[in-house]
Formats: C-alpha cells, sequence, structure tokens
RNA sequence: GGGUCGGUAGCUCAGUGGUAGAGCAGCGGCCUUUUAAGCCGUUGGUCGUGGGUUCGAGACCCACCCGACCCA
C-alpha cells in the first residue's frame, strides 16, 4: 500500500532503479551499476532539504543502503502528507518506564490519560491493532494503537512506523488481555524519524569495534551497557558528594601545561599559534593542587582527565579520569581511611550494597569483592608470601637468580634492574594481581618512592601506602613531601639535567610553605572497573580511543 | 612491537576448493489485546582491502587495514 504512495511522491531518478540489465559478471559494468546508485544518491539528497549539510550528505552517500533507501522513501513519503517527521518539541508529561510503574503500583489508576514519548524499540503488527515497545531513559512501556481509535488516516501512518523513530503519543493507560500495563493511543506525532536501521534486538550489539567507535548504538542496543555509564555517572556524583561533605573544595586546574609534572610519564605535546610554544597535555594534577595547599585551600580536590603517551591495553586508555585530593594536617595514615570511607560511601549509595559481584556472561558470579574488610599489610611480608621468608636475607645477586629462574619473570626484569626493582617485578607481578580484597600495601622501601617522605620510625620505608582492589592498584597515598630543599634536590636528580623540565614555579610555591598534608590520587576509571564488574577499561568509557578508521 | 583469534546481508551467525546460506530485521499479504506474536510470500551481498595459486577461491598462499585477547 505505502509503495503505491511512495511511487506518486519520490523524485523520478528514485523510481527508476537501478538498470539490472546491465548486471552481469562483467567487473565493468558492476563498477559503473556502483557509479549509477551514487549517482542516484546524490541526486536524492540534493533534492531534499537536508542536502548541503556536508558531512551528513557526504556520509550516507558513502555506506547508505537500501534499508536506508526506504527509510528516506518513507520520510518522502510522510512528507507528500504534510507531516513534518522532525518536530521541534513536545512535553511528556510522564517518562515512560514512569508510566509503566506509576500504573503498576496503582499510582496511576487505569483509564488516566497520559502523554508521553520515546523511541520505538519492538513493533507488533495485528492488523487493525499495532502494538510498539515506547522507550526514554525512565524505562519502557507498551503503546496500543486501534485502527477504531485513531481513524484510517492516522493509523495507516502508525502502521508504517519504523524501529527507532521517536514518537510521542497521548493516550489512557489499561492493561491488556496478557496483563501488559499499556497506552492505548489517542493521537500521536512522529517527533524524530530514524533514517538507519538499529541494532538487532536479540542478540542486541556485539561486534566490538561498532560499540566503542558508536557507543550510541551500544546504548541504544544493550541495557546493561547503558546502565553501566549511568552508574558511572552516579558514581563520579556521590565522590564528588563524598568531598563536599567533608569540607573539601573542588578545583580545576590547567590541563595545558608547559612543563609537565607530578609523575614520571610520556605526555602528549600540542602547540599554541597565539603565544608560540609548545604545550603538554597533563600528566598529573599534584602540583597545581599543591600550589593550592600553599595559597591556604587546606582541602582540595580535583576530578580531571590526565593524559598520558603510552599504549593501549584492557587496563590502559591513553586519557583517563584521575582523582586527586589532598588536606592539610593529613597524613598517608589519615588518607587510608579517606580511601576506605570514600569507596565504602559510593558503594553504599550508588550500588546498596559493599559486597560486590563480578558476574560473567553466563550470570555466575566468579569474583566477590568484600569492601566491609580493608587489610593493611606491609610490602615486604607481601612479598616474602609469594617470593619465600628468606628474600631479603640473601644476596641480591641470589633475588636475581630466584626472580628469573624460579619465579619466570625473565621477560619482566631488564638486565640493568637494581636490586630494589627486581623486587618490585616480584612486588608487581605475582602480589598485586592477588590482591582481590581492598589491601592497603605499606612500609614501601624509599628507593620505590624517592620523592615520598621517609618514615621517623624506619627510615629505609617511606610514608605511602597503595590501595589495591580487585588485583589493581585503584589508589596511592603519601603523606606530601613539604621541605622544599629536599623536593627540589629530588626533582633536580628525576630530571637528569635537563632543566626545563623543572617546574621552578612549584618549587618556589614550596619555599612559601606548604602544610603538612595527605594526599591521594584514585583512578576513576579503574575503580568504575572494581565496582561495576568490567574487566576492560574500555567498558567503562564512553568513547575509548581507537586507532582512526 | 610479537603471538593467537576474528572481520560473510541492517543485526547475530553458518558455510574445509565447485550454484553465497539461516534466523531476526525489512518489504507485501492475513489477523482489532500482541509481547522473541503467528502464518504465507519476498527483497537484500565489493564474503575487510590488494595481490597470487587454481579450470574454478568466502575458503588455500602473501602483503596490508581494523578489532579482541595474551605477551612486551
Amino acid at each position: 500500500m505505502i509503495g503505491a504512495r511512495l511511487e506518486r511522491v519520490l523524485p523520478l531518478q528514485l523510481q527508476q532503479g537501478p538498470d539490472l540489465a546491465q548486471h552481469g559478471g562483467n567487473g565493468f559494468l558492476v563498477h559503473g551499476l556502483r557509479l549509477n546508485r551514487r549517482r542516484r544518491r546524490w541526486k536524492l539528497e540534493t533534492s531534499s532539504r537536508t542536502a548541503g549539510r556536508g558531512w551528513m550528505g557526504g556520509q550516507a552517500m558513502e555506506d547508505t543502503n537500501a534499508l536506508v533507501e526506504q527509510r528516506r522513501a518513507k520520510l518522502a513519503a510522510l512528507r507528500a502528507r504534510g507531516i513534518d517527521p522532525f518536530q521541534n518539541k513536545f512535553t511528556p508529561g510522564i517518562g515512560c518506564g514512569a508510566a509503566r510503574k506509576a500504573f503498576e503500583d496503582g499510582s496511576l489508576p487505569e483509564g488516566s490519560t497520559v502523554r508521553i514519548a520515546g523511541r520505538i524499540t519492538a513493533h507488533r503488527d495485528m492488523g487493525k491493532s499495532q502494538f510498539v515497545d515506547l522507550k526514554d531513559v525512565t524505562g519502557r512501556v507498551q503503546v496500543y494503537a486501534q485502527k477504531q481509535a485513531l481513524g484510517d488516516e492516522a493509523f495507516d501512518v502508525f502502521k508504517h512506523l519504523d524501529l527507532a523513530d521517536f514518537i510521542g503519543v497521548t493516550g489512557t493507560v489499561f492493561r491488556t488481555r496478557t496483563g501488559e500495563p499499556s497506552v492505548k493511543a489517542e493521537s500521536f506525532v512522529i517527533l524524530s524519524k530514524s533514517l538507519r536501521p538499529p541494532p538487532g534486538k536479540w542478540h542486541g550489539l556485539e561486534d566490538t569495534e561498532v560499540r566503542y567507535r558508536q557507543r550510541y548504538l551500544d546504548l541504544i542496543a544493550n541495557d546493561d551497557v547503558h546502565r553501566t555509564f549511568l552508574l558511572r555517572s552516579a558514581i563520579v556524583r556521590e565522590i564528588r558528594a563524598f568531598f563536599h561533605g567533608r569540607g573539601y573544595v573542588e578545583v580545576e586546574t590547567p590541563m595545558m601545561q608547559a612543563i609537565p609534572g607530578g609523575a614520571a610519564a610520556q605526555p602528549f605535546k600540542t602547540w599554541h599559534n597565539a603565544l608560540g610554544c609548545e604545550f603538554y597535555l597533563r600528566i598529573a594534577l599534584e602540583l597545581y593542587l599543591k600550589r593550592l595547599l600553599v595559597g591556604g585551600i587546606d582541602k582540595v580536590f580535583e576530578i580531571g582527565r590526565n593524559f598520558r603517551n603510552e599504549g593501549l591495553s584492557r587496563r590502559h586508555n591513553p586519557e583517563f579520569t584521575m582523582l586527586e585530593a589532598y588536606e592539610a594536617y593529613g597524613d598517608y595514615d589519615s588518607m587510608m581511611e579517606t580511601v576506605e570511607s570514600l569507596i565504602r560511601h559510593v558503594a553504599r549509595v550508588v550500588l546498596g550494597t559493599e559486597v560486590i559481584e563480578h558476574r560473567n556472561p553466563q550470570g555466575d558470579v566468579y569474583k566477590a569483592i568484600d569492601l566491609r574488610q580493608w587489610r593493611r599489610a606491609r610490602y615486604k611480608d607481601l612479598v616474602r608470601e609469594k617470593a619465600g621468608e628468606d628474600w631479603f636475607r640473601v644476596t641480591p645477586e641470589e633475588r636475581r637468580r630466584r626472580a628469573v629462574e624460579d619465579l619466570k619473570l625473565a621477560g619482566d626484569i631488564a638486565a640493568g634492574y637494581e636490586d630494589f626493582e627486581v623486587t618490585g617485578a616480584v612486588f608487581e607481578k605475582l602480589v598485586e594481581p592477588t590482591l582481590i580484597q581492598p589491601t592497603f600495601v605499606t612500609h614501601l622501601p624509599r628507593e620505590l618512592v624517592p620523592l615520598a617522605k621517609l618514615s621517623p620510625e624506619d627510615p629505609t620505608t617511606v610514608e605511602v601506602f597503595e590501595c589495591c582492589i580487585n588485583g589493581q592498584e585503584i589508589s596511592p597515598g603519601y603523606t606530601e613531601q613539604n621541605d622544599p630543599v629536599e623536593q627540589r634536590e629530588r626533582l633536580e636528580h628525576q630530571a637528569g639535567g635537563e632543566q626545563q623540565k623543572l617546574d621552578e614555579d612549584f618549587l618556589i610555591a614550596l619555599e612559601h610553605g606548604m602544610p603538612p598534608a595527605g594526599g591521594i590520587g584514585i583512578g576513576i576509571d579503574r575503580l568504575c572497573m572494581m565496582l561495576l564488574g568490567q574487566e576492560s577499561i574500555r567498558d567503562v568509557i564512553l568513547f575509548p580511543q581507537l586507532k582512526p578508521r
């Protein structure tokens, strides 16, 4: 039926179709056909109102197909009927899922009129009865359309709606014979026509590359992905709430820095035209937040993006979100309390539980993280557990031999490694991955963290912790270095004589006096992986970095 | 950077050298309370790209592109 109508309204060149007589096995002719199609599409583009919007027209031309052409034809047919399927405004009175819930719990009585809007996610054609599922951020509700109720004209339009179209519906709530809460449409309006078919309804969208490159499709097709990112947003919201509740001040510091500092990492480089100089994207927040401690903002935190020019992996994205928080008159010990309270707060409020269960695709729990128990353990004790009771009593040569031969860490220990780095490899490769339950690793050797403050009770160790959960380091914490002379010495040593790498302004700030303080950094992406049960960082970052197509 | 696996219809996937397939989606028909609706019919493919082997390649070989996992 609609086909017959379309013939009247479509541009002539669309009706003609490709010349199938040419369609032989001959490559030239096939190529000619493709050119033909492109020319045809181009004409369609230029004849429609959307033509001239360069990127849109260009993209549609490149990868259009029969399904897209069908939808464009439907669009043209609607316009020919005087219907503009791209409305400026429609104000729903209640969300789709909200209406369903309100009806289920009795707060919305049967027969009430509601005004809802959403995307069509399913269509069941019963002839003179039509059912569609309408979905918005609050959930899904079924809409029932009856020929008798809508009238022939409107019903015919309804019948030819496509999956993924947005519509607005006014109607009354009722329960169908099968018990489904539904809205019986009295009127409807097409709010936005979808010109491309959505991914399938059964399997969702599984092609990982499409899921990451076109995340919006992933969000449409996979409810659990949608949920994951709503929860990530809630996690960040509750982190802010936690710190605000403790009197911290949230700030924003420069992402473009002339001297990238605060961590040992390769930066990204960029160029400022007007100033005529290079800038680096920041690799850490630390040096600016400490300036603010000097400036008298005693409790300060920032949540923001860091950029590190390193490889990509399941655990690394070149840009990632970092939380850093500093508290004057705190130390590494008080910051352990802060980290524990923060993470437990977020888990309770966002997830409603302090036991985090990770499930496989079959739904079985393969890992459970209990945030009610936080272990504290010394670095050396943990290493001994894996490498042997006498590990620190044998000679450095013997340690290296054992690491390479007995512990099979040959690939992780470079020839030039110093003794503490050999032990560090043991910790990183054999200890850290086993720390699934929340663990504060303390009493790290001073060589491992050269910028940290020494522990007065044991000057071979530093006042630093590494909080490990889920087999990853989630958060380091420090008693911050406030001795400007010591700090300058260490940074100069680290810079290795390259003066331009020394952040002189930061060192001067310290010389003005920084109160004793505790500080922490938390990788938000990894925290989300732990809390949301995701094994890949790409599944908690909306648009993970991929190689450009 | 190395290794392994993958890229076939809009989606999910079969296809072990001989006519490119299935389910869903789409399109047409029937059905006025369906819900993975159903029934009948039907359209749709640069098999990632480029070379090569072969009478014949989606499949075999080489190179490349993109991705996933593991390793560095």
